[in-house]
DNA sequence: ATATTACCAGACCGATCGGTATAGTTAGTG
DNA sequence: CACTAACTATACCGATCGGTCTGGTAATAT
């Protein structure tokens, strides 16, 4: 048994994360059947749980992906030669056109803490999250900064994402991009706002 | 047949909003079937269905009363004579006093709009929410004020919520409290941190 | 050749879901 | 008194929930 299976191409577990992804994100956790997941993932009802324990461990596994894919996502996202106000700039616009373009379904993890508010499981994975976010913002705003202005811009952060999952308001997420861009240089809003 | 409904002192529907306000709030909506709020509320399942046309109309005035519940509440944390950063931060220390106390269950409109994505009336009261808020706020901060100045305001509250129910951090709420006390005053970190 | 492994298709399970229907009780009203 | 309205209690409905089990196929490893 070496480290990759080769047998159908793409496994049955990939498929099934990959199933689990688009609908837990898009229609909720708890809303999302069983059944539901396995006929997306064109998959066997027992290869799901030959795969996972149960529900609560397929759950875990998604936002264990989701995790990976925000990391991913947010180096994407980044251009290091950019000055620090626009590599975080980025992460916002990234939210503001999401909310634009009507396919922002929130952050998997808040969702799924909302969504299954007893698990500890869940809330694990969240504040592993959260640390990750807070870590490169950390990063961004580069090694001397106080911590709390890396406190504040995970803040901005939080507030943006509500903005547009609740709020459906681009021009929300923006201002909040705006305050975080105050926050890490000396810019004055007037230099910062015609900049889109 | 006069305003009021004296039979049996707490009306079957005061009994339903009550049981369904904890439930729902505590527990979560999908997670939380109609059979237990019936039961809960020591209430007859017909009683139910003679009052609410179905349990999405059972969320939805849940969520009007959770809206009361909030001016209510905002209303008796303020005190019209304390200087305005004072009014503020008396909102955002009662979040941090909640996380304190592990009895915060985070925002009902965020978390019915998470529960329900796709529902449309649930939406439209978060929405409803989200104006009273800004509109409070707005009053807190006095009429001149940009909008701009509300908005931030209101985005720092949203930070704030998120803090406490997924960050769990009341420290972080604080700090929420702190940039809103530097929005409306020109008060500086230094000078609003050692007062609590 | 054989045993193992990964998989599929689908029947099946008890429990619970949201919701309806039946029947009876209680209390205020003309 | 008769009537109405609000209520309780409970049986019942089809659908779906998370999860198990059986049986069969195709490829791999020994």
């Amino acid at each position: 048994m070496h480290s990759s299976t080769i047998t159908p191409i793409v496994s049955a577990k990939e498929r099934l994360l990959a199933s689990a992804g688009r609908l837990f994100h898009e229609h909720g956790i708890n809303a999302t059947g069983i059944d539901l997941v396995v006929r997306n993932a064109g998959v066997a009802k027992a290869s799901l749980y030959n795969n996972f324990a149960n529900k609560e461990a397929l759950v875990v596994a998604y936002l264990e992906q989701e995790l990976d894919g925000w990391i991913r996502n947010a180096h994407a996202l980044d251009n290091p030669l950019s000055p620090r106000w626009e590599r975080i700039a980025a992460l916002f616009e990234a939210l503001a056109r999401s909310v634009e373009l009507n396919t922002f379904h929130g952050c998997p993890f808040t969702n799924a803490v909302i969504e299954l508010p007893e698990c500890a499981a869940v809330g694990a994975v969240a504040q592993r999250y959260r640390a990750v976010v807070r870590t490169h913002l950390a990063n961004l705003i580069g090694a001397g900064t106080a911590a709390t202005v890396t406190s504040r811009l995970a803040l901005l952060y939080d507030a943006a994402i509500t903005a547009a999952k609740v709020g459906r308001d681009a021009a929300l997420v923006r201002e909040a991009s705006t305050m975080a861009q105050e926050l890490v240089e000396a810019r004055r809003p007037e230099d910062v706002k015609p900049s889109r």
